[in-house]
DNA sequence: ACCTGAACACCGTTCAAGT
DNA sequence: ACCTGAACACCGTTCAAGT
């Protein structure tokens, strides 16, 4: 369970590419560039091996992933990879973060009316499903994904709280937005919204998606959110 | 690790002791019966290895699906399943029909309010989801799923058709419905959506899910739907 | 016609041994 | 401290051989 933040990913992998300001000790800055010279794989580091883990997945699906072939795309042996991953489940733990880094929710901002906040908060989901497509697909079959403290779940909240829906509420019609979004990105992925239409061009998945929102915009209106705002 | 329970499957299985009255050929029934009294393990056939494994899958997950444990189940060599069925991808297409055939819409009566028909659609797969929760989480991140012959979409269609929807918006809206559906259950199923929650008791879940149907129906209401009907 | 054992190419993971 | 080869317990699937 060994997961390093992982912020400003790429700031830290070109911090990796040039020397390390900070390296732990003088020695492993040697080695380091010794291997460097000698033109030898790179060492290992939990990053690069989420980094490349998440590149496979998004290349290849979740099944063309597994600790054996993350090993040879790093020209590395299977079982180094224990040495700074504890197992499978850790490494799909820690490339969910890494695509999670991803997603960008608007800051919260108080002049802007709740539809149009809420529709943000929908589009940067959906933004994000599309960037990693296939680990969203795994990510939604299983529990953890979206936290309570996470930024979406609290923007998300927030907002409806700004609606005016009474607390005991916000919660409830916080899960039924969020589900339709996630429901909405994975038919939309995996294929079954074409499938059901009779035309399936992108441009009508769109309008379905934009549909949606002005649906459940309107029926939060009816249900007893403030109208204006 | 012989799994044997599996709630409806007891009937299916009780139809498939005794004799089946359409029977393909009079000797298959003869040495069916034969065996039956020598005591040996039943006749593999399609029908009893797919109740078999929706069965396991029911208690153990997609995960406690492999084609040697599924024979182990059937006390047989896992080679003998591949005579009866092509081959894994096969089987799981099997198990969810076989899953598929629990749903049960209501009949379409053109007497009952649009609404009330909307919110009986989404029980009905709601239920399903319920009874077998395990494989709905492996079909809805699968394509192909619901199916545009289905009696689920063709009800959902015929439903808002009856709304008052004009011919563009019936399959747009449609899934609509359908993605907050299959989003809600699946979240409600791993999880996610009680640890949003500050009570995540089934009693909040089940007013989350009425409260999204309420939603959806007042916001179909004001999108131009007939209000009455 | 149905079943089976051996085999192949994969998995994740442990562990003792190497440097 | 880091890496590695051998090994274990699993997979799905093919195929030739049995009855």
């Amino acid at each position: 369970m060994v997961i390093r933040s992982g912020r400003p990913r790429q700031a830290r992998e070109r911090e990796q590419a040039r020397e390390p300001e900070q390296a732990k000790s003088p020695e492993s800055r040697e080695t380091k560039a010794a291997r460097a010279v000698r033109k030898e794989p790179p060492h290992l580091t939990p990053e690069l091996i989420h980094a490349t883990a998440l590149a496979m997945v998004d290349a290849d699906g979740i099944e063309g992933l597994s600790m054996r072939k993350l090993a040879a795309a790093l020209d590395v042996n299977p079982m180094s990879l224990y040495h700074h991953v504890p197992n499978k489940a850790a490494l799909l733990l820690g490339i969910s973060q890494l695509a999670v880094a991803d997603l960008r929710i608007a800051p919260a901002r108080d002049d802007t009316p709740w539809p149009r906040q809420l529709r943000q908060i929908g589009h940067s989901f959906r933004a994000l499903a599309h960037q990693h497509s296939n680990l969203i697909v795994y990510l939604l079959a299983h529990p953890g994904f979206i936290q309570r403290e996470g930024p979406l779940w609290g923007a998300l909240c927030h907002t409806l709280r700004r609606a005016g829906l009474p607390d005991a509420e916000v919660g409830r019609i916080g899960n039924v937005l969020l589900t339709f979004v996630s429901g909405f990105v994975l038919a939309e992925i995996n294929g079954s919204l074409g499938d059901l239409l009779d035309s399936g061009d992108a441009a009508e998945i769109d309008r379905g998606f934009e549909a949606g929102l002005d649906i459940l915009v309107a029926g939060l209106a009816a249900h007893g959110a403030s109208p204006a705002t």
